[in-house]
DNA sequence: GACGCGGGCTATTTTACCTCA
DNA sequence: ATTGAGGTAAAATAGCCCGCG
């Protein structure tokens, strides 16, 4: 169990992963949800460095349309919309440059649309040198303002321009800020989504390398019984071997000190008694199962 | 199809705040 | 107790892309 909390309320939650299958199946499970990682294996979500820098139409946040349902069922593993932490001060002070210094003309188009700010905005302290028109004072959202635009990025994590001006008004802000805010919230909540999506990957390949590891110490095992003399012995006639095709399982070969019934059934392999599955494969020899070529593995050595 | 606009995204900068020596 | 450096989180900016009219 792999619990993170980073202090930002963003916990990091991999609980789903203790209890998968090492295997897990490629089609995402509906519950709990798989990470986009394990949903897409490596189709998306990839980490920053892995991607080009043109990435819209493959990240966790597609179609717009779509967003808000799509992202809360990907990231219905971990709740990485919990509230962040807010600072501690019961009023922030803002400064009249913190959301009207850019220059570009696109944002100063925007800005010239946040009238509301000189009527609604919070106290700003213009006392302390804020005349500065060169300077650029960072806001500190309050608790409740950041509580309330937690709850809203819960509901919703892209705002219309209605729902944007409605917050902003509720919270005194400018609707750039909330803008600003939700852009940053929902860069946050991807950031959080990939290093968990890594640590899914991580622990996928782990699971991936052990299951190599055990078939390839069984597929030795098989070969070393097929070599011995003692097979050879106890295999003529051949002994018919039985596989349940449900569970891939491969019937025991007769004993006589532990099936009675061996020499009346001519040697046919017995599924234990627990075995519930009805066995419609026979095959006749252990070449039937085991290829002729190993196994490739990366880890192996060339055999001499 | 070209164009402008609005909105989203990523990368980066800037600022506030915290920790620690 | 104070202070300054370093680290970190988050607000804000810049620039790009995409969809739409």
């Amino acid at each position: 169990m792999v619990e993170k909390d980073d202090g930002l309320g963003l916990s990091l939650s991999l609980k789903y992963l203790e209890n998968q299958n090492p295997n897990p199946p490629p089609s995402p499970s509906p519950s709990p949800p798989l990470p986009t990682a394990a949903a897409h294996l490596f189709g998306c979500s990839l980490p920053n460095f892995m991607q080009k820098r043109k990435s819209s139409s493959t990240d966790a946040f597609q179609s717009t349309a779509d967003r808000n349902a799509e992202t809360r069922s990907l990231f219905g593993g971990i709740d990485v919309n919990l509230a962040i932490d807010v600072c501690d001060e019961e009023l922030m002070v803002s400064s009249p440059n913190s959301t009207v210094s850019s220059v570009s003309g696109k944002r100063s188009e925007r800005e010239e649309n946040d009238g509301e700010r000189d009527s609604s905005s919070l106290e700003i302290d213009d006392s302390d040198g804020g005349g500065d028109a060169a300077g650029r004072k960072k806001l500190r959202l309050c608790r409740e303002q950041a509580a309330v635009l937690e709850e809203s990025f819960r509901e919703h994590n892209t705002l219309n321009p209605k729902q944007k001006m409605a917050l902003a008004k509720q919270l005194n802000l400018t609707s750039r800020q909330v803008e600003v805010w939700f852009q940053n919230r929902r860069a946050r909540t991807k950031l959080k989504q990939t290093e968990v999506d890594c640590e899914y990957l991580r622990r996928y390949c782990e699971n991936l390398t052990e299951e190599n590891r055990r078939l390839q110490k069984e597929v030795n095992e098989l070969r070393a019984l097929k070599l011995s003399p003692q097979f050879y012995t106890n295999t003529s006639p051949p002994t018919t071997l039985t596989m349940c095709p449900q569970c891939k399982r491969v019937a025991l070969p007769s004993s006589s000190s532990t099936n009675t019934t061996s020499a009346a059934s001519g040697g046919i392999s017995r599924f234990p008694a627990t075995h519930r599955h009805r066995p419609e494969s026979t095959m006749t020899s252990w070449a039937a199962i085991i290829p002729p070529q190993p196994l490739l593995d990366a880890n192996r050595r060339p055999q001499s």
